[in-house]
DNA sequence: TTGTAGGCGTTATCAG
DNA sequence: CTGATAACGCCTACAA
């Protein structure tokens, strides 16, 4: 399979190259008899178009990079789901690596991509990120746009989730429900999410007149196991916490069985809410009350935004917050809760 | 931020573009003393290596095409984990489609790859995919994997799982817990995936002296609710039935959803297997039955085998079948099935 | 409307 | 050990 080129077309076609460039771009006034000459030759001879040296020639190409920690978390496929239709959509090819929160292969990914040319990417970045790789990142001029999880730096696109609201959200539906005790449960100490989620709990506590107990707010790895552990330890010392907003469904699924095995039930007795609505939030018993975050809205938005930039859209820094919504199951009973004081 | 090239690297390192080239690329024999004057003009400069120029100038590339028709599937998200992670480790890039099952969407994304000079590419092709799609394919010169189905083209590399062995363990695992009256539940009708499963299903009935019924097996999409939609309405024609192999633990799960609906209990009254051993398996109340095919082992391994092809291995086509394993988990019960007959 | 020719940044060949 | 130079395949002034 020896490759054809231009030239040979061209030679074909008995044109020059300059010509079947043109044709194959629509571009120049060509006559519809040349026209006609050069696709048939290009058809003939199985050409293949080298994207490569269009590239090299142009400076520019037509791939953008997607760096996630980890693809296997259903939010992540949903995302990229999303994004991956949308860069389809613009004839653009999607690169994806998974940092798994490591910073060296993050920082390996982004400079592969800078020396392929990339023209654009789309980040979640790895946990402690340091601010010197998003000061790297500005210097290359490359439009970036960060997802899901902000890093505070303003001068980058952000597309994500509103998580105040979000916690709003399930607080003001564990107070309409009468609880009073209510605990935070989940996240990482260093995490900027967290934060957020944290500041839409208390806020809306102190919005009812409640003053929020820090020892009632604690974190917990993103596993159902450490869930189970730190919900344990939590309600032993405070048994009177009757109702918990968990930082994910993940650990709000952990809590749930640490319910059980102090011989509560969830949706009886306590009331729960999760935040993401993953899969499995539908599925337990009963199914959990949670925070729903339209990741592959969350995708198809961030791809959109990329390709305006990458369109050359010099607006200043945009920051899009999709509205979750608060998807009501079983996990907080459906009455008032008897162990509301 | 104008690109800095070779040349001007060499101009400032008072050498030639060769020198420089071979001292990035540890090649050739190149004194001490230039070298380090050559490494700091390179540090110096923030010179970033443009693959996109090598890459024409070698007829080559590193980057390679992974085709799914649905990262939303846990099963293909875990597959992507394992093959991303074995293309970092030979520093190659990878580049994500979905298909969608659309096969217009499928040769977009091929064509895209050649003209992009990708090196190799693994594929999970469309549902009624031409063979004129796999001819083509076979005059480009270049390694395809293709993975998890069979198109019963022996001309190409393939990994994937032993889907016959894989249902008869989970039916010889329902059979000895007693259970008699088991259906199938899951797959599209012209899946040959599906075919070889319904082929371990009924063949292991059969070793047992049972004779499958047809009409209890029952299709479905991948999705959790239609696995849902279809078990009720084969559950309400045969309340008889008191145990089901699942063609995928997204049906189990819906299957699940159904049986509670119907005041039936997964685990106790009813016995349920599933097919992949997705995360969310473990994590369900009672965790579900599963027949494992270690999704990201199948990336791992495709990645791999893709690597070498491109590093010239010419032996003739390989098909790679990874033995499934049984987990057992809560959702057959634990004991003699109460409902057998 | 079409052709000519130089250059995108790197690599390999071949002298020196 | 190092330098000059011609490709790789395409695009685009500039000419014709």
């Amino acid at each position: 399979m020896t490759t054809v080129t231009l030239a040979q077309v061209a030679e074909r076609a008995g044109v020059s190259t300059a010509t079947v460039s043109m044709v194959l771009r629509n571009r120049g006034r060509i006559s519809q008899a040349t026209r006609e000459r050069v696709l048939r030759a290009l058809d003939e001879s199985g050409y293949v178009y080298n994207q490569t040296a269009a590239n090299l020639r142009n400076r520019s190409s037509n791939q953008v990079g997607l760096l996630l920690h980890d693809i296997t978390n259903p939010f992540y496929s949903e995302m990229t789901a999303g994004l991956s239709h949308e860069m389809e959509r613009h004839d653009l090819l999607l690169f994806l690596a998974n940092s798994e929160e490591s910073g060296e292969r993050q920082q390996r990914f982004v400079d592969s991509l800078m020396r392929n040319n990339a023209c654009g990417m789309v980040l979640c970045a790895a946990r402690d990120t340091p601010q010197a790789f998003f000061d790297g990142l500005k210097r290359r001029n490359i439009p970036v746009i960060l997802t899901v999880r902000t890093f505070g730096d303003a001068d980058f696109d952000y597309v994500g989730t509103d998580n105040f609201f979000g916690t709003q959200l399930a607080t003001a539906h564990l107070l309409k429900l009468g609880h009073r005790h209510i605990a935070f449960i989940g996240g990482s100490h260093n995490s900027g999410t967290r934060a957020q989620r944290i500041g839409g709990f208390t806020s809306k506590l102190i919005e009812h007149g409640l003053s929020p107990k820090p020892e009632w707010i604690v974190a917990s790895q993103a596993s159902q196991s450490d869930g189970a552990r730190v919900a344990e330890a939590l309600l032993t010392a405070y048994p009177e916490i009757t109702a918990a907003v968990c930082y994910q469904d993940i650990v709000a699924l952990g809590v749930m069985q640490a319910l059980r095995k102090m011989g509560r039930t969830p949706g009886q007795d306590f009331a729960l809410v999760g935040f993401d609505d993953i899969t499995e939030a539908a599925l337990v018993q009963p199914a959990l009350t949670t925070v729903s975050v339209a990741a592959k809205e969350i995708g198809r938005k961030a791809g959109e935004l990329l390709y305006s930039r990458i369109q050359g859209n010099d607006e200043p820094p945009k920051r899009i917050i999709l509205p979750p919504a608060l998807v009501i199951r079983g996990s907080c009973g459906f009455h008032q809760a008897s162990g509301a004081e």
